[in-house]
DNA sequence: TACAATAATTGACCGTGGTCATAATTATTA
DNA sequence: TAATAATTATGACCACGGTCAATTATTGTA
């Protein structure tokens, strides 16, 4: 029997990606061309194709990443106990989203699951923020008469929401976290938000 | 002066804009080329782009004028009075934006508006749908602790959000529109979710 | 009607993501 | 070590959206 895969192949595919990472570092996720990749990781055009689907599965691996990032982050300093901190524990992480465009629309198209027990790197991410903000939800001082992951998947459609309004001309990151503020005071506090 | 736009040209984008809408109608949105579109409607490649900044903006026209179809309809038998008639009212709408992964993409990508005072068709039909929705709200029995506009907002982010849950092999459409529910029981009428 | 000015159209060309038959490399077996 | 099988890599090629300098059609003016 053969090994699955060898290790030229295991070293190829960490070239494709480190090489990818640092052109994203350099010039922004909507610039990366999958030609300049492989020309500079010297490998054939059908080479990176041979690791990776297409493009979009590239940039899921290292936007996953980076999201599971700001969420050890968000984590770190334990629960958020109102909105207000619910609110600014998640801001690093929606503006992260939203510093370009194209960042959000992947994360948009590859936020549910493809297939059942195959979750992509962002949907996985997906679910992470829901069990993180549930946590947070159960312990903190919000209301009690629906389940915590119901409430944490509205305060995800809520951050969608406000992230894809802030991609108007009109709307800056400020009034972005603001609005964000507005949903939550009503989806999370109902009695107080009179 | 000379006329701004000639007849010629008119009758040129409204030959582009038939036989795009013939192609969709025949092969989903999904499958429309703009070379196809071209050759069929007679003209130069040059031209459609002539006449439409990308793809994408004759997709926005098409789609925005089948859902404001769709509005119509929504809108049609008065007001919807509580959480199931919204939920009912809107599913021929929701069920539209989720025939074709490409739809729900296309309609993401322009719900927010471009520039102050230049929405697209498509965000145009959001706005409609909020003013549509909050119109129900008002009028109907649902928490008065916060403006309707808002409970709206809210309303349209539940939607896109059990819209793009739906997009899991594992949820299907009847699965999309419960979960909707389970939203907006929670969201408009928080008193009795308990 | 001739001429100038503007609008509309053309199609060769390009950028870029993605494919696939073939070749090269690596591991297994005899 | 030679023969064989499986894995990995190659790069010419394609699909398709989009560009632009050049051409043609239309309209206003002398």
């Amino acid at each position: 029997m053969l090994k699955q895969t060898q290790k030229r192949s295991i070293e190829t595919r960490a070239k494709l990606l480190r090489v990818a990472t640092e052109a994203i570092a350099a010039n922004g996720h909507g610039a990366l061309r999958v030609e300049e990749v492989v020309k500079n990781a010297g490998v054939a055009k059908g080479t990176f194709f041979a690791h990776f689907k297409d493009k979009d599965a590239l940039m899921e691996l290292i936007i996953g990443a980076q999201i599971d990032e700001y969420l050890d982050a968000a984590e770190e300093p334990g629960c958020a106990k109102n909105v207000d901190e619910l609110v600014s524990r998640m801001r690093p992480l929606m503006d992260f989203m939203t510093r370009e465009r194209y960042i959000f629309d992947v994360i948009v198209r590859h936020s549910g699951a493809a297939v059942k027990e195959e979750l992509g790197p962002i949907a996985q991410t997906f679910e992470r923020t829901i069990e993180i903000v549930a946590g947070w939800i159960a312990a903190g001082d919000f209301r009690k008469d629906v389940s915590e992951v119901l409430l944490a998947e509205g305060v995800q459609a809520f951050a969608v929401q406000a992230m894809a309004l802030h991609f108007c001309a009109i709307n800056n990151q400020e009034e972005m976290h603001l609005r964000f503020k507005s949903y939550l005071d009503a989806w999370l506090n109902p009695a107080l938000a009179s």
